[in-house]
DNA sequence: CCCACCTCGGTTCCACTACA
DNA sequence: TGTAGTGGAACCGAGGTGGG
């Protein structure tokens, strides 16, 4: 049990050296790289935004129906947004790794939330540190860690004629640092998840670059969510040469409202969310070519907030 | 001691509702 | 249609603890 004195010295220089290489990884993605990605998945509300006893969200889109169920209750808020987007941005360059054959592919789905929980909110974009107690936010995102881990989402496509159906459960396994007695607690482990094959090849699949940056200056879950919807709508006006489109309210509570829109009342607080939530991403991101009126939401072709940096780490 | 990490309890602010 | 109210999510500054 006992090593020598040097060897023990040699050991912890050992795991801070590794440590330092985690956070100077993670640094580098949050920094160098402030882009980031997101799936097709999340260019609606994929998850409430405050918090719910719900199992299931159904999502009708023109495509079909998307299926959001978590036994414990669905994920909500901000959070889940960042992690997403914090998971889905490190697969995306796994992926690269492993075409380069530099990582196989067991190595690909695993991503690393680092070795502690401070460490694990920088990676994921939180400002500040961590607060615990009752209502600090660390209980909190432990919960919506929980919550994700446990989400399985089924995309139904039905074009009447025939149903197709594919359920993506997010996560195989995962090791997180929930016991605060945990005797590795803050040491040299790392808490880790692992994505299902399924779902790390629905990211690759089709990546949408989103501004990292951009996404944590929106505190807020539905201003996040508008702002990703809106890049993907960019990114579709400039692909079809069409100047602007309108999407009507009745596409936007499609998309985002998270209940069944039923009075006119109803409708007039929805319209009154998503223009609050307009002018947060407005605040963030001017000239992003989003108007609201009572027709419906307008977005008018304009500079992406994504620069023409490489758009994804060499896949095809 | 200092540093890293976590906890506590109070405060602010937001999503959503009720009502005039 | 404006506005005020409300529970709870998000945020903050101070403090405790344990290892080097």
């Amino acid at each position: 049990m006992a090593l020598p004195p040097e060897k023990l010295a040699q050991l912890k220089a050992a795991q801070k050296a590794a440590a330092n290489q985690e956070l100077e990884q993670s640094k580098e993605i949050i920094n160098a790289q402030d882009i980031g990605y997101t799936s097709k998945l999340f260019v609606q509300a994929l998850f409430p935004y405050r918090k719910t006893d719900e199992e299931k969200r159904v999502i009708e889109t023109a495509q079909g129906r998307i299926v959001v169920y978590a036994d414990g209750g669905l994920p909500y808020g901000k959070y889940p947004r960042l992690i997403m987007a914090y998971i889905i941005t490190r697969a995306v360059e796994n992926a690269g790794k492993l075409k380069a054959g530099k990582i196989d592919f067991e190595q690909a789905v695993r991503i690393p939330l680092g070795h502690s929980m401070n460490h694990f909110l920088q990676a994921i974009g939180v400002t500040g540190r961590g607060t615990g107690g009752a209502t600090g936010n660390l209980a909190n995102i432990r919960e919506q860690l929980l919550r994700l881990a446990d989400a399985r989402v089924t995309v139904k496509e039905d074009d009447g004629v025939r149903a197709r159906g594919k359920h993506t459960q997010i996560m195989d396994e995962w090791d997180l640092w929930f016991d605060a007695r945990d005797p590795n607690q803050g040491s040299f482990i790392e808490s880790y998840i692992k994505l299902t094959p399924q779902f790390f090849q629905h990211i690759i699949e089709a990546p949408i670059p989103i501004d990292l940056a951009v996404l944590r200056q929106l505190t807020k879950p539905r201003a996040m969510d508008i702002y990703i919807w809106l890049t993907v709508k960019q990114f579709w006006l400039s692909k079809n040469n069409r100047d602007s489109y309108l999407f009507t309210w009745d596409m936007m509570a499609q998309s985002f409202a998270t209940k069944e829109l039923i009075t006119a009342i109803d409708r007039r607080n929805f319209r009154n969310e998503i223009k609050k939530a307009i002018h947060d991403v407005q605040a963030v991101w001017p000239n992003c070519g989003i108007e609201a009126d009572l027709e419906g939401v307008t977005v008018t072709k304009t500079s992406p907030s994504v620069e023409k940096k490489p758009p994804r780490p060499q896949l095809d």
